[in-house]
DNA sequence: CGGGCTGTTGACGAGACTCAATAGGGGTGG
DNA sequence: CCACCCCTATTGAGTCTCGTCAACAGCCCG
């Protein structure tokens, strides 16, 4: 945990109430730089954490030097948990001035051996990371690069959780919609025009645009193929 | 939870024992014809489970009919952990006779809540099958079908548990395994072609095979390709 | 004002998917 | 017990999507 300015017993706000919040004085929040490395991958797994404002990547660098986004992080989302004693992924802050708050592990898992509403919490989160995960398996075995695009447009818009009509807000560059989907820059900017033009979204510019037929974006590219058994 | 022969109190055979074992009275166990369901997408997730013995799929139905699976069950795997109230996915046995043990959901979070013990394997057992997923989102982003099909046999290889020099033995079909790693079964075939031919295993039969060159496996396909951003 | 970063578009080629044919195996029913 | 058939696995040929290389425009920041 080596950062910058540190504040203690800071509720991150535009985030809910939380029972982890009464432990507050366990907690170490902090904001960071664009790009400022929240743990490295084979650090020591010492704490939880989770991502007040922001946006965060959770990412694997493959041989080829090439970097596969495993996780985009938003706000109110946990991160950090593992099996093991050290991480094995890196993650950091995609946006200057993210805010992430930090508890220790192993006191906090000490604690909910005694606390069940701490204990049930922690299973509560660590589901609802399992659940993304698995969304996320899905979207990654998607066919199309436009269906992919078209189904992250969709999971961003239900994630920063905004209105029907509401424009989705990406504040992530295309370089991570790349590496998040496993597609080029290339592929990611041309799917966005084709949507584009086949009328699915209106952007005005190129970080905010709005959804007009959201059945479409999830079934673009869709077609209809024989179940393989 | 609706199946063929039930079995109480049956500890499966091979699986190391788990504080979840002294709950015995509470499981339920069964066998499972090939393809049976164990439960299906939009079920109410009333149990959590895990697999004794064969092989379990866990998968998605796209419209166009193709089928993502999105994890595959080994002996030991725990699944059917979900944030809502319904199952998002489907589950089914892959292998004729395979064994399924069903714990009811809401009884055992009530246990946890007053044995710290069984809470804390809980969510050891959530971040286990987290940690699965996030290498499968890695394993789904990999850019060629030479490595995933390599990647996916040192997974299952490891997964297996078997020594360094042991063959992988493979029970799930190739349409199952291009389901898995969002492939088509011809490509998967191909691919396994390629490896054998380029001396990185040796098959004896279509589901049995020796892992030659595990670091190749890996790497195959990673050609150096500069960092995007 | 200049330089690097970001985003878009075009041309080209490699790799994966589709369609198709064939061989082997296991299970079922006669 | 045998024969048939369906399911599985493999291989070939053609098409098309996506990655790569390249060029260019806009923008922020120094």
């Amino acid at each position: 945990v080596s950062a910058s300015p540190e504040i203690r017993c800071v509720p991150p706000p535009g985030v809910r109430p939380d029972p982890l919040d009464s432990f507050g004085p366990l907690a170490l929040t902090r904001r960071c730089r664009r790009g400022q490395r929240i743990y490295d991958a084979g650090d020591p797994a010492t704490h939880w954490y989770r991502l007040g404002s922001g946006l965060g990547r959770k990412f694997a660098l493959r041989p080829g030097g090439r970097r596969q986004i495993v996780d985009l992080l938003l706000s109110g989302d946990f991160f950090g948990f593992t099996a093991r004693a050290e991480h094995p992924f890196a993650a950091e802050a995609a946006l200057e001035g993210t805010v992430v708050t930090a508890w220790p592990r192993r006191q906090l898992e000490r604690l909910a051996d005694s606390d069940p509403r701490l204990g049930a919490r922690i299973r509560e989160l660590t589901i609802e990371s399992l659940s993304r995960l698995q969304a996320r398996a899905l979207a990654l075995g998607r066919a199309s690069a436009l269906e992919k695009v078209g189904g992250f447009l969709v999971e961003m818009h239900e994630r920063t959780r905004r209105g029907p009509g509401d424009p989705v807000v990406l504040t992530m560059s295309r370089y991570d919609i790349a590496d998040y989907l496993a597609l080029s820059v290339e592929t990611v900017s041309r799917a966005l025009t084709e949507l584009r033009r086949r009328g699915a979204i209106t952007p005005s510019t190129p970080h905010c645009m709005t959804i007009l037929d959201c059945s479409a974006l999830r079934g673009f590219g869709a077609g209809a193929r024989p179940a393989t058994r």
